[in-house]
Parts: structure tokens; C-alpha cells; sequence
RNA sequence: GGCGGCGUAGCUCAGUGGUAGAGCAGGGGAAUCAUAAUCCCUUGGUCGGGGGUUCAAAUCCCUCCGCCGCUACCA
């Protein structure tokens, strides 16, 4: 039976433009697809919009067209991004598509069966721009007169009836499941503030609207459109087919193995959702993991400073692949970051250009020029070149483990491990001496680098799969070889043409800085 | 206010009872295959302060200071 993989990016609200933080969560996402792929899962990698709401329907009005025209042309650059940022998701889904709507009342319907719902009336304060409501005393008044939320959001009374979720009669349920799942929040200090919260008590939920019509309607009740979440949340099953269980996608790919989500919506993805599923008869998502946010130069990211990092414009800059590595290397997954030029340059130039980048240009050029521009032949392995090659096979099962975990930094760093160790094996085995004295030795080394490289470039590519790619192509590794199970099977074969190599991570040069090269 | 976390080398962090660690930055050297990259050596810390337990504490306990997260409440 073919082991699966089912991951989930938030779905993003289109009254935004994509930047850094969108770009984060969808890169690591994208390497956890890539790497369980290559390594023989049947992975389904899910991204979207989320196209519903108050927000958006006066952003559309604002911008005087339709919402459904305005949804059209945000939720267009999300899929830009993806592409931009060499996302290899399996679909992408919109909260305004007609089987996301069937999704939606199904799933209502659902609920309603289990009698967790029941209709009531909300009176209360309510910001537009946070989809949430609060209590009187949460809220400042401004010089202006106007009532804020505590997220500076202006408020505005709404009194409506509302379709309630019975949520305060899952609280020992849920609190039970997430005894039963230790890993289903992550990191675990994450996991507790959830669970502290469902502790202190759940207040049933609103589900409904009935002051504005940018909804999905709930099923038999004129007037009503669903909760903004209630909708959203519902895209990670609809993608698979649901209302419909049996069809073979659903029943392969659910519950999900990992929603990755930001820390601001954890409490909807790990308190919520898990009871609407329950709720509905269906089993909750394996994993939750909520990542940090980045500041830029030690600042927070915000509209009203003008920092906000445009994927686009780190791209141009360092490269697609150093800044997908940067990503994930430069924070310990889960925590807050800071995206800062130097860091970026530290990590393009010492870890990329300098460590790895420098490491593949030695042996490949040496082997151009000093090794008739193919795999050289082999003679007997040597205790040097069986710890060199060990290592580099070793790095698989501890990928796996650290990915599983989403430790990309620890991933990445067992990687760079055994990148230093071939560049210490390099100056040991000095190949430029053996040259001279001992050619089949030379080989012997130059056939073990390579190797090396080979496993490198493999296990990178779920990181930096554009680059890897160009590696991989100068070590003549056929495409249909470049999956884990063919770092065992199919070691280079000597005698092997190998093309002319070309630098895969030039050094970045600051611009206005001196080129160097003297004369 | 409650719960939780953090405070270790200039910077980012690892290290939960047994002689203080890594990467980067700084200093010195080697090598010359390579993207002036690499390799070796090295400077640097009273592990936030104080007290306690222990043969032994960054690691356990108490307390104080500072920072952060979740949450509650008062006004």
C-alpha cells in the first residue's frame, strides 16, 4: 500500500497582497510535498483563497466592481506567488467554487443532523477587518469617538440572530482528544496555550451572518451566510471530494497529515475545526503547526511602516533558491525571525556560495580538467572515503525524522554537516597532489565526491529544486533517478559525460561594492 | 491577575546533575583544486542577580530583575 501525504497552507484572505509571511508558509509546505514525493508517498499539497466575507465584499465595493470580479483578480496573485516561488502544490482551491459551497452546506447540514446547531441571537460588538467580535470591555475609544478592538480595528454594534455551534459541548471532547494526540498541536508550547484554552471553557459560536450577503447561504435559512471560518476551514475537505467520503481521494487523503498555519490562527485550526469535524462524524487533521512570524530588519512587518517584504522583490535580489534556504535555515521552525540583508547575504554567501556552491565547483571543474570530463573509474574504497560516503548516506532517516517534525533548520544543518565534511575530505585527500603521484587514487576520490555531490543535490531538492536540478544535471544524474530510492540503487557510473559546470550559487555582491579583481 | 516560556561567547542559538558548546563575526597560520572559495589553530562566557539542595548545578528548589506568548479581570 502506497504511503500518502496530505498538506495544507492556510487558505489566504484575498483582500491582501502576498508577501513574506505568505511566501513562508507556502515554501514550507512545498518542501515537506517535494521531499515526500521523492521519497514514494502519493502526496496531495493544497493551497488557496479565501474569497468570503464583509472585508472583501467592501473591498470590492471600495474598488467599485463586484465581489466576485474582485476575487477573480486578488486571488489570481496568490497563484502568481506560487508560482513565482516554484510551489509545487497539487491544486489550488477557491472558497467561491461552486464544490466548495456544495462542501459548505453539506458540512452544515452535517452539523445541524447532530444537533449542533441551533438558532439564536447575536448582539454584539463586531470588526470588519478581524471577521470577530468582542466584548464591551475589550474595547478603547479612540479621540475620534470610535470604538477599537484591541487589534485597532474599528467595531460597530450588531444585533442579528444567528445560527449558534454547540462548541461549549465539545470542550471534554476535545480536551480528550488532545490528550490522545500529544503531536496534534505543534511546537508544544503552542500546543499548550490551546490547551489551556479550551480548558478555561468554550462559549458556543456564532456561525452565521445576516448583515451582509458575501457568503456561502446557509442551507434553509434565508438571509444567513456561514461564518467566515466555518467556510474557510471546510476548503481543506473539500479539496477531496467532499460531501462525498467514499470517492477514492477523500478516503486516501483524510484526516490531513499537517495543516501548517501561522500563529495567528491556531486557535480556529486547532479548537474549532477539530469540533466541527467531530461534529460532522469525521476525524480531525493528524497535525497542527503553528510557525512564527518575520520581522524585517528588526522591525515588525506593517503597511503603515512600508516594510512589507515582497516575495517578488527577495527573489530579483538573491535568487528564488537562497531565499526559499534562507527561509527555513536561518529560524528554528515555530519560532519568530528576522529577515535582515545581512543575514540573507551571510547565509547566500557563506552557506550557499562559499560552503556548498564552492564544494561542487572544485570537484567538478577538477574532474573537467583532470579527469577526462566523465565519472571517474573507482579503484578500492578507503576508510576516508567509506566515512565520507556514510555520511552522506546516513543524512536520509535523519531528514525524515527532523521533517517529520518540521525542524527544517535541524534538516538543513545535517545537510551542511556533511557538506563541511566533503570540503575537509577535499583539502585531506588533496587530489591536485595525487594528481601527480597517484592518479587512480585520484579517481578514487574524485568518483567518492562526486557521489557525495549526488546525494547532496537529491536530498536538496525538495529545498531548492531549481538548483539541485542544475546539479544534478552536471553530475549526469538521469531525471528519473533523482528520487530517494535511487541514492542506493544507482550510484554514478563511471565512465559517465559529464557537461562543463556552471556555479549553481553565485556569490551575492552588494550593489555599489567594489567587483574586486584589481587590475 | 492566572498559566506557560525565555534570559548561555560580539550576533543567532544548542546544551535538564558530572571538567562550558556550535555557526557566524574577530585574530593567526596552511594550502592553491575551486565562486579570493577551502582547511587548521585561536581570542572570547563569574551560563540575568541572589540564596538553597548536592560530593557535584547552566541543568533541581526558592526569590528578585528583565523580556515574550496565551488568557482573565478591573477600571
Amino acid at each position: 500500500m502506497t504511503k500518502t501525504y496530505y498538506v495544507t497552507t492556510p487558505i489566504y484572505y484575498v483582500n491582501d497582497r502576498p508577501h513574506l509571511g505568505h511566501a513562508y508558509t507556502t515554501v514550507a509546505c512545498d518542501v515537506l510535498a517535494r521531499f515526500k514525493r521523492l521519497d514514494g508517498y502519493r502526496v496531495h499539497f493544497l493551497t488557496g483563497t479565501d474569497e468570503h466575507g464583509q472585508k472583501v465584499e467592501k473591498a470590492a465595493a471600495a474598488a467599485g466592481i463586484d465581489p466576485q470580479a474582485f476575487t477573480d483578480m486578488v486571488s489570481q496573485n496568490f497563484r502568481d506567488m506560487c508560482r513565482a516561488m516554484d510551489i509545487s502544490n497539487d491544486d489550488f482551491i477557491r472558497t467561491t467554487e461552486p464544490r466548495h459551497i456544495r462542501a459548505c452546506q453539506a458540512i452544515w447540514q452535517a452539523l445541524e443532523r447532530n444537533g449542533d446547531i441551533y438558532l439564536g441571537k447575536y448582539a454584539g460588538w463586531y470588526a470588519v477587518r478581524d471577521e470577530a467580535f468582542y466584548g464591551e470591555d475589550e474595547l478603547t475609544i479612540g479621540p475620534d469617538g470610535k470604538r477599537r478592538a484591541p487589534s485597532g480595528a474599528e467595531v460597530e454594534w450588531v444585533e442579528e440572530p444567528s445560527y449558534f455551534f454547540r462548541l461549549s459541548a465539545w470542550q471534554d471532547r476535545l480536551l480528550m482528544f488532545y490528550d490522545a494526540n500529544p503531536d496534534f498541536v505543534a511546537p508544544a508550547s503552542r500546543r499548550n496555550e490551546v490547551v489551556s484554552f479550551v480548558r478555561q471553557g468554550l462559549t458556543d459560536l456564532s456561525i452565521s451572518r445576516t448583515t451582509f450577503s458575501w457568503g456561502i447561504k446557509v442551507p434553509n435559512a434565508p438571509g444567513h451566510v456561514m461564518y467566515v471560518w466555518l467556510d474557510a476551514l471546510t476548503n481543506y475537505i473539500t479539496a477531496i471530494g467532499y460531501p462525498d467520503t467514499e470517492n477514492e481521494a477523500f478516503r486516501t487523503f483524510w484526516p490531513a497529515d499537517l495543516h501548517m498555519v501561522g500563529k495567528d490562527i491556531l486557535r480556529f485550526h486547532a479548537v474549532y475545526w477539530p469540533a466541527f469535524l467531530m461534529a460532522a462524524g469525521l476525524p480531525p487533521p493528524r497535525r497542527v503547526f503553528a510557525h512564527g512570524w518575520w520581522t524585517v530588519e528588526g522591525q515588525k512587518m506593517s503597511k503603515s511602516l512600508g516594510n512589507v517584504v515582497s516575495p517578488y522583490d527577495i527573489v530579483a535580489k538573491y535568487g528564488l533558491d537562497p531565499v526559499r534556504y534562507f527561509l527555513l535555515r536561518e529560524v528554528p521552525f515555530g519560532q519568530d525571525g528576522d529577515f535582515s540583508q545581512r543575514a540573507m547575504v551571510n547565509r547566500l554567501n557563506g552557506d550557499l556560495a562559499n560552503d556548498f556552491g564552492n564544494l561542487a565547483q572544485r570537484v567538478l571543474s577538477f574532474i573537467q580538467r583532470n579527469a577526462g570530463a566523465q565519472v571517474p573509474e573507482p579503484g578500492p574504497f578507503q576508510a576516508a572515503d567509506e566515512r565520507l560516503l556514510g555520511e552522506a548516506r546516513g543524512l536520509l532517516p535523519v531528514l525524515r525524522r527532523e521533517l517529520d517534525e518540521q525542524a527544517f533548520h535541524k534538516a538543513l544543518d545535517a545537510i551542511w554537516q556533511v557538506v563541511g565534511a566533503a570540503n575537509r575530505y577535499v583539502d585531506e585527500q588533496a587530489p591536485w597532489t595525487l594528481r601527480k603521484t597517484d592518479p587512480e587514487r585520484m579517481n578514487t576520490v574524485l568518483y567518492v565526491l562526486a557521489e557525495v555531490l549526488r546525494h547532496l543535490g537529491i536530498l536538496c531538492q525538495p529545498f531548492m529544486p531549481g538548483t539541485m536540478g542544475r546539479l544534478l544535471d552536471q553530475l549526469a544524474v538521469p531525471a528519473q533517478e533523482r528520487h530517494f530510492a535511487a541514492l542506493e540503487t544507482n550510484m554514478l557510473k563511471p565512465g559517465t559525460k559529464l557537461p562543463p559546470p556552471v556555479g549553481i550559487f553565485p556569490r551575492y555582491v552588494e550593489e555599489g561594492a567594489a567587483k574586486g579583481g584589481g587590475g
